[in-house]
RNA sequence: GCGCCUGUAGCUCAACGGAUAGAGUACUCGUCUUCGGAACGAGUGAUGUGGGUUCAAUUCCUGCCGGGCGCACCA
C-alpha cells in the first residue's frame, strides 16, 4: 500500500512540474489524523517558493484526479502541510481477509530469501551460573533468529561455551575445598548450582587469599595437560551437569542449537593463524597484523584505526588469549556454514570494544568477512540496589530469576481446575513471558533496571497482559463455534475498529524488526495492538446473533489471534489457549 | 586522560528529522447484565543544559554537566 501511494504522488508531482528526490510515506503517530500521511508539500515548498498548505492543496486535487483505486477513501490537508490519507473500509475488511488466509505465515516476508545467518548467542560457560546476562542475551538472539527465519533466512543457532581456563580451576578449588558442594545425589539443578556456589569460593578465595590463588593456578595447568586423575574426574562430571543444566533452562526458554562451539577447541585454531600472521604487513600504511611486544604476540589495531587499541592475543606464557579463540571460532563458523552472508553475534556491551579490535584483525586476514560479521549488543541489568557482584552475594542467576517467576505464577493459578501436568505448563509460558518481554520490551543497547517486583509484571505493559489478550480472544472463538458463528470478513459494518488500523502493520513491523534486529519494534507493537483488542472487547459484544455483523467481528477476533499468536513467537514466547 | 554508549513524567520504557512527545506503573475518580477484572474508561505528570543546522530537532552537529562500559598478557 505504501508504495502505491509513493507511485501516486509521484505520478502527481509529475503532471505539476515539481521535481523531488524522496518520497516519504510515514503513519501518523496518531490514528485519527489518518492512516498515512507526507510531508512533500513541507519539504519541497521552499525551493519552489510555494505556500506549503496551498502546494498541497493543489497535489491533492491532482492525486484525487489520478486515483482509480478504491483503497483511498479521503485526503487533506492537516498541520504545516501534511497530506493525509485515510484508508477505505474495504482496505481494512480485505486486509483482515488476507491475514485470515495467511494463517501461520501471517507477517512473513522474503526480503533476506535464501540469506545463511548464523546467530551466536547465550554463551554461558560450564562451572558457573548462567547469570542474568546470559538470559538478556538469549532472549535478544532467540528472538532476532525467529525474527530473521520469518523473513526468508536460514538461521544457524550457535552456542559458545568456555569450557577451559581460569574459571573452571576456581570452580575445580573450590568444590575440592569443599567436598559437600561434590553432592551428587540432588537433581542436574541443584547440582549445578554447587558448581555455581564453588566458582563463587573459589573466585573469592583467588582475590583474597595467596595461598588459593597459587592452588587455583597449579590446577589451571594441569586442566590444561589433563595432568591430574582426580581432577580430570571432576572436570567430566562438572561439564556434564552443567551443560546439562542448561539444556534443561533452554528448553523452558523455548531454544534449540544447532551447534555448540567450544573454547578449548577453537584456541588451537586461533592460534594458527595468530602465529602464521605473525609480522605480515597489512593495511594502508604497512601496519602489521601481529607483532611480538613484551614477549606476548599483540595487535595494535590503533595503526589501522585511530579509535581502536592494542590487544594481547598469545600472552608471554604462550598462551592463546580470548582474542585468538575469537579469531578461531571466527573462522570456524564459516567453514561450518559454507557460503554464510551474516555471521551475528550477542553479547553484552562490554565485550563491544575489544570485539572491533578482534573484528579488525579478522577483516585484514579475511578481507571477505569484513561486512559478514556484525555484533549486536545489549546493555546490563542494574540493580536498584547497586551492581551485581559475587563477593557481595546480591547476584540473582538467570537460572533462580526464570524459576522464582514461573513460583509466582503458579501461586496465582494453583485455584484452577487443571491438571497438574497443564498448570506447570501455563506457568512456564507465562513466567518466561513476564522475563523475556522486560528484556525485549526495551530497544537492545542500554541498561536495563532490574527490580524483581517492578521488572517482572503481570499487569499492563507485559508479556502476560499480550498471553491474557490472546486467551480472551481464544474464548470469543471458542463461544462463536458453540453459536455456529461463523468468520466473515466481508460482512463488515460502516464503522472502522482501530484493531483494524493496526493490524494490518504487522509486515512492515516485522520488516522493521528485522532490517535493525530490534524485537522491541514487535513488543511495542504487540502492546497497542492488545490493548486496541481489549477496548474493541469491552465496547462492542462480539458474539451475538442477532447482529449481522457478528460473523465480521470474529473474523477480526481471529485475525488479532493469528497476529498476536505469531507476534509473542517472534518474541520467544509461547501463547496458552487458556490461563 | 582517551575511545564508545547513554541522559525523556516520581519510577520503568516508546517515539523511521514531523503535527498536541506516547505507554505502563504509582496516585485520583469511574466501569462488574453479555464473550475471562492478568481487563476497560477518565484525570494528574516529562525531553539534563547552552549554542548551531533545518520549513520542522527528543532525534543531526557542537560546548558543558551527570551516568555506564572499555582502554596489554582475564573472559
Amino acid at each position: 500500500m505504501q508504495n502505491k501511494i509513493k507511485q501516486l504522488i509521484t505520478d502527481a508531482l509529475k503532471n505539476l512540474n515539481i521535481e523531488v528526490s524522496e518520497i516519504v510515506v510515514e503513519h501518523p503517530a496518531d490514528l485519527n489524523r489518518g492512516d498515512y500521511s507526507t510531508n512533500v508539500a513541507m519539504a519541497v515548498a521552499k525551493s519552489i517558493k510555494a505556500n506549503p498548505k496551498e502546494l498541497a492543496e493543489k497535489i491533492i486535487t491532482e492525486m484525487l484526479r489520478l486515483n482509480l483505486d478504491n483503497n483511498i477513501e479521503k485526503m487533506e490537508v492537516a498541520g504545516f502541510g501534511f497530506i493525509n490519507l485515510h484508508l477505505s473500509r474495504k482496505f481494512f475488511s480485505r486486509s483482515v481477509e488476507e491475514i485470515l488466509n495467511e494463517g501461520d505465515g501471517v507477517g512473513g516476508n522474503d526480503a533476506l530469501k535464501g540469506k545463511k545467518i548464523m546467530v551466536e548467542y547465550t554463551d554461558p560457560n560450564p562451572f558457573k551460573p548462567f547469570h542474568i546476562g546470559h538470559l538478556m542475551t538469549n532472549a535478544i538472539g532467540e528472538s532476532v533468529a525467529r525474527i530473521l527465519e520469518h523473513s526468508g533466512v536460514s538461521v544457524f543457532r550457535a552456542n559458545y561455551q568456555g569450557d577451559i581456563g581460569l574459571h573452571v580451576a576456581k570452580a575445580i578449588y573450590g568444590l575440592l575445598n569443599n567436598s559437600k558442594f561434590q553432592e551428587k545425589s540432588g537433581s542436574v539443578f541443584s547440582q549445578s548450582e554447587n558448581i555455581g556456589k564453588a566458582y563463587s569460593e573459589g573466585a573469592g578465595l583467588y582475590e583474597t587469599d595467596e595461598k588459593a590463588k597459587k592452588e587455583i593456578d597449579e590446577i589451571n595447568k594441569k586442566l590444561y595437560d589433563k595432568s591430574d586423575e582426580k581432577i580430570n574426574e571432576i572436570y567430566d562430571w562438572g561439564f556434564k551437569v552443567t551443560m546439562e543444566a542448561f539444556e534443561d533452562l533452554y528448553k523452558i526458554l523455548g531454544t534449540k542449537f544447532e551447534f555448540y562451539f567450544l573454547e578449548s577447541q577453537m584456541a588451537p585454531i586461533g592460534e594458527e593463524i595468530v602465529r602464521t600472521n605473525i609480522g605480515k604487513a597489512a593495511g594502508p600504511d604497512g601496519g602489521r597484523i601481529f607483532e611480538e611486544s613484551d614477549g606476548a604476540v599483540v595487535f595494535k589495531a590503533e595503526k589501522h584505526d585511530s579509535k581502536l587499541h592494542t590487544r594481547v592475543f598469545i600472552t608471554s606464557q604462550g598462551l592463546p588469549t580470548y582474542e585468538t579463540k575469537e579469531l578461531g571460532l571466527t573462522e570456524e563458523k564459516f567453514k561450518t556454514v559454507p557460503d554464510m552472508d551474516l555471521s551475528i553475534v550477542v553479547t553484552a556491551n562490554e565485550q563491544m570494544e575489544y570485539m572491533k579490535v578482534v573484528a579488525k584483525s579478522i577483516s585484514l586476514i579475511h578481507p571477505e568477512y569484513e561486512s559478514k560479521m556484525k555484533h549486536i549488543t545489549h546493555g546490563m541489568m542494574r540493580l536498584a540496589s547497586g551492581k551485581m557482584s559475587s563477593r557481595k552475594g546480591n547476584v540473582i542467576t538467570g537460572e533462580s530469576l526464570i524459576r522464582d517467576t514461573i513460583a509466582l505464577v503458579t501461586e496465582k493459578i494453583k485455584d484452577h481446575d487443571w491438571d497438574e501436568e497443564k498448570k506447570e505448563k501455563v506457568a512456564q509460558h507465562v513466567g518466561v513471558a513476564a522475563v523475556k518481554y522486560s528484556i525485549l520490551k526495551q530497544s537492545t543497547g542500554g541498561d536495563i533496571a532490574f527490580d524483581f517486583e517492578k521488572s517482572i509484571s503481570f499487569e499492563g505493559d507485559s508479556g502476560p497482559y499480550l498471553q491474557y489478550s490472546y486467551a480472551r480472544a481464544n474464548s470469543v472463538i471458542e463461544k462463536a463455534k458453540k453459536e455456529d458463528i461463523l468468520p466473515d470478513p466481508h460482512a463488515f459494518p460502516p464503522e472502522i475498529f482501530e484493531v483494524e488500523k493496526l493490524l494490518y502493520k504487522f509486515p512492515e513491523i516485522i520488516l522493521r524488526a528485522a532490517s535493525e534486529y530490534e524485537p522491541h519494534y514487535i513488543a511495542t507493537y504487540l502492546i497497542e495492538l492488545a490493548r486496541s483488542y481489549n477496548s474493541f472487547y469491552g465496547n462492542t459484544i462480539i458474539v451475538d446473533k442477532k447482529d449481522i455483523t457478528s460473523s465480521y467481528k470474529v473474523a477480526l477476533t481471529f485475525a488479532f489471534s493469528f497476529v498476536m499468536k505469531k507476534g509473542l513467537y517472534l518474541l520467544g514466547i509461547e501463547v496458552p489457549e487458556r490461563m
